[in-house]
DNA sequence: GGTTAATTATTTATCGATTAATAAATGGAT
DNA sequence: ATCCATTTATTAATCGATAAATAATTAACC
């Protein structure tokens, strides 16, 4: 309080980043404006001076991630065998990064408000087609399987995380090569 | 009204049931004690007379659903060689008998509740224990990430089915053993 | 360059609605 | 008249949202 915040240039953003952190925590419902603007160290009707609900608060965070996992998915270069990969690992990047955001987005589906659900459709739509494009057009077989593998993944990590479960992602322990190539070791073997 | 339902032998079910399809749909802070009652024809507080707090029914519908799924993976019989295959049916059926709970299941884990957390943790260490089992017995090759496998694509139909967007599970529709047995499809190309 | 006006940033106070939960009452069957 | 199933009445807390008031910053003018 001395001098003001140097932060306080956005208070959009800091506003934001709280509640990128407490939804990801607490969910959509748990999560109460007066909790977020007690994070930023602002009071609770100031929220809504920049979100004119708090659905639309939830909304941006959610736009924020989905731009930011949009990204970085397209911005990976990578020789066509090593594009899973690489995709794997840009996702795993991005979850040690923007951990809550991340988080977020693999778990909106299950917020109940039909806005809410309406959006994340939409954006899973696009991560789909995004993924599904770039793995067409390096010639993968099957690009639809790894597409919905590699979603799937992205789920049971997040899953992983929120649970406190490693184990369901053992695999991305073992070996380096990760989240959603595993035809390289399934059937060099019958057993 | 007339002659006294038949049905209100076991009103503890009857409760189940209702709270099963309400949580699916809204989940847990959308649905109200009072629309649960509601949808059994019965008065908010007398759903207290069986279970004591609006969390005990959800972990007791939740309770329920784990038993029925882990009861069906348990049951399921077939040779090592199609046991996967099998046991992906076996979930599909599930899903079909009781859409409702299995849902549930597969997104109960974000419910920001700590007891909930816990339950549903416990849960899914047991679905993986005996799941990874019988793959193991099978003499199943890699087989802890098969589990994983088969688990995420558990999670993927859930939020397929939750958000209404079937072609992120084209592989359901295309071969009809699905669920996580696409090594079959993997690799007899590498381009 | 200091006084004032205008604009922006933020707070105080408060309302209305919802909801889980408790306790006491009713009423019929045995 | 007691036991069981169920209802009525009620409460206490929480939370999103609005409106009005105040503080702080910038701009303008003399």
């Amino acid at each position: 309080m001395t001098s003001k915040d140097d932060a306080s240039l956005n208070r959009k953003e800091q506003i934001l980043d709280a509640a990128a952190a407490l939804f990801a925590e607490n969910g959509y419902y748990k999560t109460t404006t007066a909790k977020v603007a007690e994070a930023v160290g602002v009071t609770q009707p100031y929220v809504f001076h920049f979100f004119k609900t708090k659905e639309a608060l939830y909304l941006a965070v959610l736009e924020r991630a989905y731009q930011r996992i949009l990204y970085a998915f397209t911005s990976v270069q990578a020789p066509p065998e090593l594009l899973q990969e690489t995709m794997g690992k840009a996702f795993i990047e991005l979850l040690a990064d923007h951990r809550n955001e991340i988080l977020l987005i693999m778990m909106a589906y299950t917020t109940p408000e039909p806005v809410i659900r309406d959006h994340t459709r939409r954006q899973f739509e696009m991560i789909y087609e995004r993924v599904l494009n770039r793995f067409t057009q390096a010639g993968i077989a099957d690009s639809e399987q790894k597409t919905s593998n590699f979603i799937s993944f992205g789920l049971l990590i997040a899953m992983s995380e929120t649970l406190d479960l490693p184990y369901l992602c053992r695999w991305r322990e073992k070996d380096s090569d990760s989240h959603q190539n595993h035809e390289n070791h399934d059937n060099h073997d019958s057993r």
